[in-house]
DNA sequence: TTTTATTTTTAGATTTGTCTAAATTTTATT
DNA sequence: AATAAAATTTAGACAAATCTAAAAATAAAA
């Protein structure tokens, strides 16, 4: 099933509204999407004839399964572009978003499966946002990224999400590998950047990005 | 000025064909975009309005100037693209041409400013077009690229067009850079690679899309 | 529980890009 | 030069996605 960028716009923004609210409402849609209420009206009808909407007139709507999955494609595509734009074009990361709300809509299932490997299937976004993988399903982020583990507290590392040559090379230049043990000194509030401490060595920073891809757990 | 994924295919499409014929007429487009002449027609008119082309009715018609421009902006952005597709993403060259017909109207200037100098500013795409530059100036092969160049003639190297960073290694590996004296000694017609030799060394294979990128004159 | 206010939908219009069928202009042929 | 053929344009229609204005349904308030 393919659909038009209209639709594919629609699709995604209903998913991350019912994320918040459960169902969704024609006007908050209709302002989500910068348009009027009647215009929402005529988009639920062509999502329902297309099997991807719950939706019964005056009663709010929400996905369905398919209706979820395609939304999923989507943030998928829009995730990927955006890591691509800030990893391997160096765009700042609060320029990304526009360029990538058009680079969303382009079909090749190919191109996106290519990118992906080409970027080391990275499991978070510049923005530090999840990205699903082919199958919809969006990598957890179960306090065990080293982004959330306390300060001096020894953890061990369990897995690297971003499998990027350019992380790896990071990470080896640092001494950092499945099993090292690492300890969060200090988290810089301004960039969320950490300073770490990596087995006998010195400290060292890791960026937000990074250490969002770096998963960990409880020394045994 | 920007203009519609539509208007867009038919400025690219007058361009090609009036490169060949000079003048272009209504029925012949109409092939060519796989479209109906009426409507070909139609958009004739919202191209003249937007003063892109010179038309009369009934007359034929072709690009103005500000009509080549545009012309030459989607051009470099396809080339563009198709060398991402083909050098990044390791796609064969000849399935790039659909993806790069949506990628080509992705709007940013900023992205294909940023995507050039990620690529090398590449002068050649991977079917060995030429790439127009940000100001639509169109890099001549000038019968001195290594590809056109006679067997057994000694010459010299004066430019590569490609700067990226495989393409260097590559040149690098094989001790060509500028001022190096090479022979081209075999041209395979299968898919036009070049056997070369370098100096005093051994002779080694170049690609035509390496060679193509490889500027020479002859030996002072 | 009426009445009022809010939300949502319908009806009908608009724009873009396309189409078919008919009319017009140009070109080619006798 | 008159007529036939081909190319091109016009006229009117349609689908997609939007809009405004009005009607209908639901929710809130008196």
């Amino acid at each position: 099933m393919s659909f038009t960028t209209s639709e594919e716009n629609y699709i995604k923004r209903i998913f991350h509204l019912q994320q918040e609210t459960g169902l969704v409402n024609t006007n908050s849609l209709a302002a989500e999407m910068q348009t009027r209420p009647a215009s929402v009206t005529d988009m639920l009808k062509k999502l329902k004839g297309k099997k991807l909407l719950q939706y019964e007139k005056y009663k709010g709507f929400k996905l369905n399964e398919a209706g979820k999955k395609a939304a999923l494609d989507v943030v998928r595509k829009h995730r990927l572009w955006e890591y691509f734009l800030v990893e391997k074009l160096h765009f700042d990361w609060d320029k990304v978003h526009p360029i990538a709300e058009e680079l969303e809509h382009i079909s090749s299932e190919e191109l996106i499966h290519r990118l992906d490997h080409f970027l080391g299937n990275p499991a978070f976004d510049p923005h530090g946002d999840p990205i699903p993988d082919k199958n919809g399903k969006i990598p957890v982020i179960k306090q065990l990224s080293l982004s959330d583990i306390a300060f001096k507290k020894n953890v061990t590392v369990s897995s690297v999400s971003n499998q990027a040559a350019q992380m790896l090379d990071m990470l080896k230049h640092y001494h950092i590998s499945i099993g090292t043990q690492l300890m969060v000194l200090k988290k810089f509030e301004f960039d969320r950047s950490l300073e770490i401490k990596v087995s006998k060595q010195n400290a060292c920073i890791l960026s937000e990005q990074v250490a969002k891809n770096i998963f960990v757990h409880d020394v045994q």
